[in-house]
DNA sequence: AGCTATTATTTAAATGGTTAGTTAAACTAA
DNA sequence: TTAGTTTAACTAACCATTTAAATAATAGCT
């Protein structure tokens, strides 16, 4: 199809306009003959090198969700300790999320569709590289060990995915809400606090061994 | 314009219809006709009740958040303990976004646009009610009285607000990704699970006043 | 190198289905 | 009578997609 040798401007011109679009108006309010505008570019080559405004959408949501999935690869790295694991997660979506922002729009459309390819795309990356399993193996030891209280691993996964998620997925209005000053600086200090409060939350207590 | 006394069966057809409309498609996605169709009325009607598409849709979005706005209304009782506070505040928010949960799509779609009269109703809403304030203020509180560590408190509230919100307003995605099989159940448990975990989260721990 | 056949890229101009919005007349009930 | 409600048919703009022809680029051959 398109060899990734070349250099083919008018197509990369394209696709980058497309995103552009897509992340402003969606896919059903983003408009072909804006895109091409955009791309300084005749409509029908859209047309051309994609055969169809469905289909360019797809071009994007899949590079996008590629270049997500290598980026989260390194996700998690076993040897290190429990708490160091924690801090490189939560500061690889904090990085991802931050260089990709860009795409926010995008993504959350994407989720609120019940029938989305990219939901499908994200479910199927995230158990491929078994990041739940993974994640839960992670507390299990914990327990194991003692460390940390009895309490449900799953609602405690999630509550940290949210802590992390929530915020990094819907910092316009997070920031606007919470009159947020310095947004850079309050991202930076986001994993440390995070996997504080969380530690914490799931830590035994010194004496507590009934 | 429409007294809200009688019972204008074609208007309120309009608005259920077009909102089944909005929530699957969006705004953009949505079809005036399809509309008509769904709420077994002449298309014409709906330009006589509302004069536009954008019109009703924003008929719609005020409707849901006014009613947003009035369940979350006794979202913070002061005169009740801090903990007690929290898990209330964890329990409205799961009654209301459960029962409306239909509606999820189409605030996350809002959620995504950065000029959404949605998202300013919603900063409206809760600035008026003053809940930013008054939740950092419970903080300050436990603070005050030694129970809490000291963290940064605007964290700390965004992490809670996390927690609660990202399964509610993800749980399809979220559900699938980490197998949760009785979602009711799951859902259920939430609330204590998150304000035990926020709480054990920020407490002192008994001898730590370096 | 030059000439040619073939393939890739680009263009201007349609096409035609879709869709928001209109009109003007008819019906209904107070 | 009068004001509110409903209808069928219409319109005009919009917008994804196509067509057919032109222009570059490339490879093959002598």
């Amino acid at each position: 199809m398109n060899s990734s040798l070349q250099k083919p401007s008018s197509r990369t011109r394209i696709l980058e306009a497309a995103a552009d679009e897509f992340i402003q108006y969606g896919l059903s309010g983003g408009r072909v003959d804006r895109i091409a505008k955009r791309a300084r570019v005749n409509k029908a080559m859209i047309y051309y090198y994609f055969s169809s405004k469905d289909n360019l959408y797809q071009a994007i949501i899949d590079a996008h969700l590629g270049r997500l999935g290598d980026e989260l690869q390194a996700s998690i790295d076993e040897s290190a300790g429990l708490e160091e694991n924690l801090l490189a997660i939560s500061r690889i979506y904090l990085r991802v999320l931050t260089e990709n922002s860009r795409y926010l729009p995008i993504m959350l459309r994407e989720l609120a569709a019940d029938d989305s390819t990219f939901r499908k795309s994200l479910e199927r990356m995230v158990s491929e590289r078994s990041l739940p399993e993974r994640f839960l193996a992670m507390l299990e030891e914990g327990k194991r060990s003692g460390r940390f209280r009895d309490c449900d691993n799953r609602q405690a996964v999630i509550s940290f995915m949210g802590m992390n998620l929530f915020y990094l997925l819907l910092a316009p209005i997070v920031n606007s809400i919470w009159k947020i000053g310095n947004e850079e600086e309050f991202r930076e200090k986001r994993p440390r606090e995070v996997v504080e409060l969380f530690m914490r939350g799931i830590e035994r207590r010194d004496s507590n061994v009934g």
